[in-house]
DNA sequence: ATAATATATGAATGGCTAATCATATTTATA
DNA sequence: TATAAATATGATTAGCCATTCATATATTAT
């Protein structure tokens, strides 16, 4: 497996803005404004973010009037749609893990 | 979509090590230290992370003897899978991201 | 050309957390 | 039961990076 590969692909799709983004393009292309709504983020977050999944292949842009309307790339689609799957058939399970919630946090924290 | 899911999901699964003890356990169940040979890592940074995914649902553990053997759940198979399948097909693609490999650290570090 | 709208970029900061080191616990064998 | 082997747990630290604020750039309309 290739590190850099593994460590990009998550680095890209895990964080949970990214992946809000790429979940709300599943239903259709939006201009930055509009997923900064979506989102519920500010605007300059949201480019961050795009300028981000652009380059690791999973938008395209194209510029309609004065706005830049953001799309999912094809080949995202599948992965997208099979992590949307996934989490909401184990939603109960995953979300019992204790450790992310708060054990790891309280060991941290104290 | 369920944000804690969502972030719960992606905080177990998406760190390179913990990645990478669900991909070992793909092959065959393992104990800790030989999960600590696979992926190259300390014994206790093992542990740290083995008990974070028995929280998260994604493995099981058995005794014998001494060792505690680890085994990937059926249920986690199929994502793990299609991820490390996805990750294969799309490598270049991803690599390609220079914002997580480059941009993003040298726009940071400056 | 100027104003307004839309988006991008730069810099700074604080929170999160993986890794490490040290130590405790558990189990097996002598 | 004392020792060794295997694993778990606690505490600390340093680095990563999402967010925010401020500002720049680009496009359209007046």
């Amino acid at each position: 497996m290739d590190k850099l590969g593994v460590k990009t692909f998550f680095f890209a799709i895990s964080d949970y803005s990214r992946f809000s983004i790429l979940a709300a393009l599943m239903e259709k292309d939006l201009s930055v404004n509009e997923i900064a709504d979506a989102v519920e983020t500010e605007q300059s977050n949201v480019s961050h973010h795009l300028a981000c999944l652009l380059n690791c292949g999973f938008v395209d842009v194209r510029r309609e009037g004065k706005m830049r309307i953001y799309s999912l790339k094809d080949e995202a689609r599948p992965i997208v749609g099979s992590i949307i799957k996934h989490i909401q058939k184990y939603n109960s399970e995953i979300i019992a893990c204790d450790i992310a919630n708060k054990e790891y946090i309280s060991r941290v924290i104290k």
